[in-house]
DNA sequence: ATGATTATTGACAGCGCTACCACCGCATTG
DNA sequence: CAATGCGGTGGTAGCGCTGTCAATAATCAT
């Protein structure tokens, strides 16, 4: 029985079939797996899907495949400059695939994580990208449940879930102040706001190179949970002149804060370096141009991105990585803001 | 004839009926439109649903109503801070919802975003949030083909495909130089980087606030093609000084560059506002941390992904705006770095 | 009271694609 | 020469849901 439903114009795999002189599910084969079919029919197929401007439906694709093209992807803001590169990456990555990118905000809650997970699991997503290392146990059993490909990105940790492309945060911080420890500061501050799980390494970092070297004080620590602002960096580095006033350089545990706490030092005349040294976190791109420019820790945001992506793409596609732990490093990028104190 | 491809564990419609004891029709409905059933059974459905765990699969019902439940959202740019924002508005203004967004980057080329189109098209979306105004005649008729709602978002114009949040970067523009003139400066330079349309009309209300006042020179517009950064900032004011050494005030398309310039200032030795004036525009956070703080355009980059994505559901289900074409304004955050030149 | 209208509900028939299995024909093997 | 294997192909039968429309029950106007 014909129906009255229109066919909505599209056009069909079986219409590609039919012009290609094959059956349906051979032209099908042609579009998941091309180099099963004989060379003459791959031929035909192609230049009939071609000729029709034949498109996939992927909701159909998706439906009888019980599996979709979906990968999703957990970022905990949409705000901090850092995620913007990671997404990047992780766009540009995926843009010619035949996978596109489902992108959830988390807010930094883990709560919220959770939720999104369970979200995620009800559409069978064909791989998973996840911020972080510290989900929450449930968080866990659903990731771990739900028998796909997943990246954790940002940070290492001693358990994937699956896969991970990061770097040390607390090593990248104990470099940071051991760069200045080197270079005879003594009374070194450090300023933090958010405090999420990688700004808590940092300041792990922070903290084992000043006990090391006999250095450590509680009171040169200011950290809020507020989040971060060039703005707060200024509010928090007065707040440390105030409990610390004999600091010799601050470690800033994001960019946006030394530049605030640079934009202070200016109000109240104090010398950068000569007075005060400020180290950054991430090396974004103004760092260099700030008068005096600013030390900061290049971290690899794009290639983080992008690297995750095509983990998570060649997993799908049953290439496995032979190492799932990718460590991405980093680089202490030393500039005018932490010159050598008195030689 | 009993198939052998396991059900996936997942809970169907059916169950949900059959535990409610309805067809399964009358269980559909109770998901896309309570209020058709009584209240009684929509009670006995919704007991079900929850004591099954259901979560309707996307794909069938995608393909069973020849709709989606996506909203395709096109931005030219990932690391533009003004973007982030636009995509916080986006994404927490559809977090609740049903429909989940689907984003793309055009990298500013509007071949690109053609060519997105057309993939978008293949999905059938619930409706479409595009960057800008100035696509190509294809992609309008893509566009004006798609039979979905649309929003145009980021700037104004006179002919809405559909509807349109944004405002008149031009008259920000103008805005911004007219006050420059009314504060007595006469010698104000032009810093535009990328140069995409929307710069494109900031630098034409420029033209005309000058030109009205008779201060028009082109050796005072200093334009490149290249990506924006703080960096070039400073680059393109010092190119500004080798050509018109005798500037008094710069205006700048965005805060990256404004910063760039108070760099570069302060490298120079050159007082702000002293010997010259900057503005910026957009008015990023930092802005008013700077030293001395950077007088720009606050423009409401938040509000306008949120009100986009609440006027595409909205229009979605039905409900179109009184007004299809909504200015959002902008206002002009006069600070230090514009100070009155000489009372 | 009677037909007409409206609110609820269900049966049917797919949406466009692919998993599964069977089959064909050719080459290889003992 | 039969048995075996295998690359290539097609038929069948849905994936889980909803559009259409008809049937029924309830409500209304005249």
């Amino acid at each position: 029985m014909a129906r009255a439903r229109t066919s909505s114009g599209r056009v069909r795999l079986t219409e590609v079939a039919k012009l290609a002189g094959v059956s349906p599910i051979t032209a099908s084969r042609f579009f998941r797996n091309p180099e099963a079919l004989s060379p003459g029919k791959r031929e035909r197929v192609e230049n009939a899907a071609r000729q029709l401007g034949y498109v996939p439906d992927l909701a159909a694709r998706a439906l009888a495949s019980r599996r979709t093209e979906v990968i999703g992807v957990l970022i905990p803001s949409f705000t901090n400059n850092v995620f913007s590169d990671v997404l990047r990456g992780i766009y540009d990555g995926s843009a010619e695939s035949r996978y596109s990118i489902q992108l959830v905000n988390t807010h930094y809650s883990i709560l919220q994580e959770e939720k999104l997970l369970q979200l995620f699991k009800a559409q069978r997503p064909a791989g998973l990208v996840v911020t972080g290392i510290n989900q929450t146990d449930e968080s866990r059993a659903i990731l771990e449940s739900m028998n796909c490909p997943i990246v954790q990105i940002m940070e290492l940790g001693p358990e994937p879930i699956d896969m991970m492309v990061g770097f040390s945060h607390n090593d990248a911080a104990f470099a940071v102040i051991s760069h200045l420890i080197e270079l005879n500061f003594k009374r070194i501050g450090f300023l933090g706001a958010r405090m999420d799980p990688r700004v808590q390494r940092r300041l792990e970092g922070y903290t084992d190179a000043m006990k090391r070297a006999s250095l450590y004080d509680p009171r040169l620590i200011i950290a809020t949970p507020v989040p971060t602002s060039v703005t707060m960096g200024g509010t928090l580095f007065a707040d440390l002149l105030m409990k610390a006033p004999d600091i010799d350089a601050v470690f800033c545990v994001n960019d946006d804060l030394a530049l605030g706490t640079l934009f202070e030092c200016q109000r109240r005349q104090i010398q950068v370096p000569e007075d005060i040294a400020i180290v950054g976190f991430n090396d974004l791109e103004y760092m260099a141009s700030a008068v005096p420019p600013l030390t900061s820790v290049r971290t690899n945001r794009y290639d983080m991105g992008r690297t995750a992506i095509t983990m998570t793409m060649d997993a799908i596609e049953g290439r496995r990585p032979a190492t799932p732990v990718i460590d991405l490093g980093y680089e202490l990028i030393i500039r005018r803001s932490s010159a050598p104190r008195r030689l």
